[in-house]
DNA sequence: ATCCAGGCGTTAT
DNA sequence: ATAACGCATGGA
């Protein structure tokens, strides 16, 4: 006779998840850090362009810059606005976008040299709020902290472990409470969560396809009553 | 044609 | 404190 708490809920959710649609290879779990590295400031640009933006889009933007060579904080700075902003219009909000990345890049020209940025120091840079913060220190700095996103809340309010007012904050420390804190599983599990959210838990959710569901880890179950 | 996408800052209640 | 709105492109 096994219990099922809510703590080990979470974890269940994540094998299920796994098990179900594989490793999703998100941006890489190894590597070194910037700015030895190029390849986390990419991280860090592409997850300003895909706010609120499907990864397609921001990732056209991501080639286009790419092709320019323009990957880099002091490169991004010296491109006249107007460039910048035509290279990134495929991920749309690019007049904004084009701000953000001027902002990050100077932030990261000014107060770092090797170490890992402070959480509360990236969030006073313009463009960057709670989940690109802890997207940029998850996936392009490998700390372990969880990243929460509109799929995350939706999802877990459906399986009942999320109340519908909790805040960001409420709800990532739910994630860091039931689970061991390894920043290559949070990298898999968020990225396991859009996987889901986009294909079956979406706005109008797909419950009979559920592998949660089929593995009696979700009791919802949604119903279209029309037509 | 409508809706949605790996949010955030600003403005109104 | 929380809710509503604008920002913009490309695919389903």
């Amino acid at each position: 006779m096994t219990f099922i708490t809510e703590k080990n809920k979470i974890y269940s959710i994540y094998t299920i998840l796994y098990n179900e649609y594989g490793p999703q290879g998100w941006w890489p779990v190894d590597g070194k850090y910037f700015p030895e590295n190029e390849k986390p400031f990419e991280i860090i640009v592409g997850a300003i362009l895909t706010q609120n933006t499907s990864w397609q889009n921001a990732d056209r933007a991501l080639y286009n810059l790419r092709q320019k060579k323009l990957i880099s904080p002091q490169k991004i700075i010296c491109t006249k606005i107007d460039v910048l902003r035509t290279l990134i219009k495929p991920s749309g909000y690019y007049k904004q976008k084009a701000a953000r990345l001027r902002a990050i890049s100077l932030f990261f020209l000014k107060h770092l040299k090797e170490e890992v940025p402070k959480r509360e120091d990236l969030l006073k840079v313009t463009g960057i709020g709670p989940e690109t913060a802890d997207s940029i220190l998850l996936y392009a700095f490998h700390t372990p902290v969880f990243v929460v996103d509109a799929y995350t809340k939706r999802m877990f309010i459906r399986l009942d472990l999320v109340e519908k007012d909790d805040t960001y904050t409420d709800i990532q420390n739910i994630f860091l409470n039931s689970l061991p804190c390894d920043h290559s599983l949070f990298n898999e599990y968020h990225a396991l969560i859009v996987k889901q959210g986009k294909e079956v838990c979406r706005k109008r959710p797909l419950c009979s396809i559920c592998i949660l569901r089929k593995k009696k880890v979700c009791s919802f179950n949604f119903f279209i009553t029309g037509k």
